[in-house]
DNA sequence: CCTACTATATATCTTCGTGATATATAACTC
DNA sequence: GAGTTATATATCACGAAGATATATAGTAGG
């Protein structure tokens, strides 16, 4: 049996609410994409093999028109496999690869320029990022305050915040520095 | 030809100076391990076609009794390579797939206790990498003051540290969150 | 003295995850 | 009525991670 993370992460959603595939990947893209994704090619086959494992049931709603929709609902057994899932311990995220600091890392091969270059569009994606946040703060606080989800959902949005206002700080702090080193020398090359 | 970022990342340490794909695996470990990670299954093969784009070349060092060193350098050609890599723009980072934030996200399924015992271990990991990060750029200051290159791996180290910092914060401020639901409604379940 | 572990060194295989693509239809816009 | 967007399921190719195989030499411990 397919054994793996995107397991418990379609449990999951599952747990709030029946969904189908399509829905699965919309729901996880609107709440949890900052630090978790899935596509299609992991959603369907696994699924599949939740069904296989009667995890999860599978109804079929005749679509008017459109294509039939399969929605999935956690059965007890999907229930108590995903609560024993959450107990167990984390394991740690692995190295995020990251090109932008892979390119600084070896910036002396190139014009100081190309490296401020690089440093502002990360800024840039970082700054509209940090607002997303601050906006999914403020709905989840004025639609879902009574929902008993609502503290978990907005401990995960604030680490979202934190990192993104931290590397915001990070690149000010680097962008000052290239900045000086433009004018100590002359821009190289 | 393979076409991915490992073939960078390969350049790049051979500018620094000629190396075996042992001694490159061993590197990245010890320079960027905190922003990027190269397999053996990437290394090998991505060399091999290095050498049939002729950007690297390739001798081998008869071991004494060890296995052979192959070892590759970086050829004028590989070097123009990588230098118009480092001016292109470079690619944002996908999301980090967090395994203690999936947990966290579904938190209410379980008992507050077990969402802080995920938070302790997440914090204790950052505690640990904030520290050598923390040697590491007294290392690197001690060490490689002359080395041109020093001031961008500075940066680098930077980027660990401010995003290790900001995970403190966020697991502090979570933990003083989730006591006070201990407190408030006693521990559920 | 022999065993086990560690370091050096190259190479391959399986499995997982991403992104792209194929297929199909309804609704909406121009 | 043509084109775009949204709904919806499904599969494939490729990149990347981790484990494993193979080989040798030095060192530490019983």
């Amino acid at each position: 049996m397919r054994e793996t993370k995107s397991k418990y992460a379609i449990l999951g959603m599952l747990s709030i609410e029946p969904m189908s595939g399509y829905d699965i990947k919309k729901e996880i893209q609107e709440s949890i994409s900052y630090f978790w994704a899935e596509s299609y090619g992991q959603i369907y086959p696994v699924l599949k093999s939740l069904v296989a494992e009667k995890l999860v049931t599978k109804t079929v709603q005749k679509g008017a028109g459109k294509p039939d929709r399969h929605v999935y609902s956690l059965t007890e057994r999907g229930r108590k496999e995903l609560r024993a899932w959450l107990a167990e311990g984390a394991s740690m995220p692995k190295v995020e690869r990251n090109e932008m600091l892979l390119k600084l890392f070896f910036g002396e091969e190139v014009a100081v320029s190309v490296n401020i270059r690089h440093v502002e569009e990360f800024r840039e994606l970082q700054r509209v990022l940090l607002e997303k946040y601050k906006a999914i703060e403020k709905e989840l606080k004025a639609t879902c305050a009574d929902n008993p989800n609502a503290p978990y959902w907005l401990m995960t949005v604030r680490y979202g915040q934190q990192i993104r206002q931290a590397l915001l700080d990070w690149c000010d702090e680097t962008l000052t520095k290239l900045n000086k080193m433009v004018k100590a020398a002359g821009d190289k090359h």
